[in-house]
DNA sequence: GTCTATAGTGCGATAGAC
DNA sequence: GTCTATCGCACTATAGAC
């Protein structure tokens, strides 16, 4: 763990973080090894001694993907300890997931644009790590139905890949010139959690101003 | 207008469904001309007697694939008449623009995938119709919130591009055995502007279900 | 570990017969 | 209009020097 990354480490972690953008940036099969490598600052050839092929180097940046992902969203979910509504935890989960696409650099995003266009060989290998992923957000939706903090009715499959879409599809669009990735983050929980609707009643003072501007923005 | 359609118009419309088809599925670069070719039902050769090269082939189907969405979201929201509440005209466009990218074809979602991948040209070429069928949008939630039926507070340009990703992306995980387009599309317009949150009173029978089951499931 | 050089392959595009 | 044949290029991957 306390072992410094030694210089090949180093250069592996540059020719990741390079593919990783060049995947995202091109697609599967646009991103050139050439680009890649020069992003990285070294030649075609010498990706070899680092990667046995393209589809490697691609298999890694994928299992990268949903690791960060994964990671940051469990890890901020598990900070809010063992006793927090179950809506809380969604709520916390959506605001993490939606900030590693937009500030955690190219993995994630890399992952959503190009998972459907690599060969079905590493789609498969990518799969096990898919559903673990799946099914932890599964069980977050589901806990705050059976808590009743959901409205009935819903499909939590549609409804989980409704909320991955939005969320996923922000890599597209997302600048930082419009605005900090906590505030598009609480533009996300309070339009899929409250709704965009003003309420019935008319009082659209009494639902409160939509998303709360975020601290850190 | 009643013109019947020529042998090479009936031509060149199945190399654009199997063009729509392919680049939707493999990306942009990932789509060989072979491939569109033999989807067509032609050598690859043939095709250069319809398109001038393989950037005009996805420059026409990113056309079509914008022009298809807009032409189906506008003549149902103007179906509703000249009278009905602008919160109305926003939940038939979203119905009608899931809908597009569940039921039409591949126009819509070979657009939304591989609009960022393709040359710059062809990008820029494609923009005027992208920026019409966004004002469009834009017109309709910023005339929604007017007339006070939208929550205050919200960035309505981050609102549009979460709707954008919660629709763009069914593309990705739909497969008729999730249900009828219709029952998504449901969905979407129960989370996105009534929330998935039930209301703080508890009373979440007052609430209503929330996807009412479309009809035509 | 990284380089240069190159072998091998697959694809877009064109030419010309039918 | 569609075919077959082929040119030329761009890219992945390997070999061997340093």
């Amino acid at each position: 763990m306390a072992v410094p990354p030694s210089k090949s480490e180093r250069t592996r972690l540059r020719i990741l973080d390079a593919a990783a953008k060049v995947f995202s940036e091109r697609g599967y099969s646009g991103a050139r090894l050439v680009d890649i490598a020069a992003e990285a600052g070294i030649q075609t050839g010498s990706l070899y001694y680092h990667f046995d092929s393209r589809e490697a180097l691609v298999e890694e940046v994928l299992r990268l993907g949903i690791e960060r992902a994964f990671d940051a969203t469990r890890s901020r979910v598990e900070a809010l300890g063992p006793g927090a509504p179950p809506i809380e935890r969604l709520r916390t989960a959506l605001r993490a997931h939606i900030g590693t696409i937009l500030a955690k650099g190219d993995y994630a995003s890399a992952h959503a644009r190009i998972i459907g266009q690599v060969p079905e060989e590493v789609q498969k290998r990518n799969y096990a790590d898919q559903q673990a992923y799946g099914e932890y957000w599964s069980t977050l939706i589901a806990e705050a139905e059976e808590a009743g903090e959901l409205r009935p009715g819903f499909d939590l499959y549609v409804v989980r890949m409704l909320l991955f879409g939005a969320m996923n599809w922000a890599a597209e669009w997302y600048r930082p010139s419009r605005g900090s990735p906590e505030l598009i983050a609480e533009h996300l929980v309070s339009m899929v959690l409250d709704g965009l609707a003003a309420p019935p009643g008319g009082a659209a003072e009494a639902s409160g101003g939509a998303p709360r501007r975020a601290e850190l923005a």
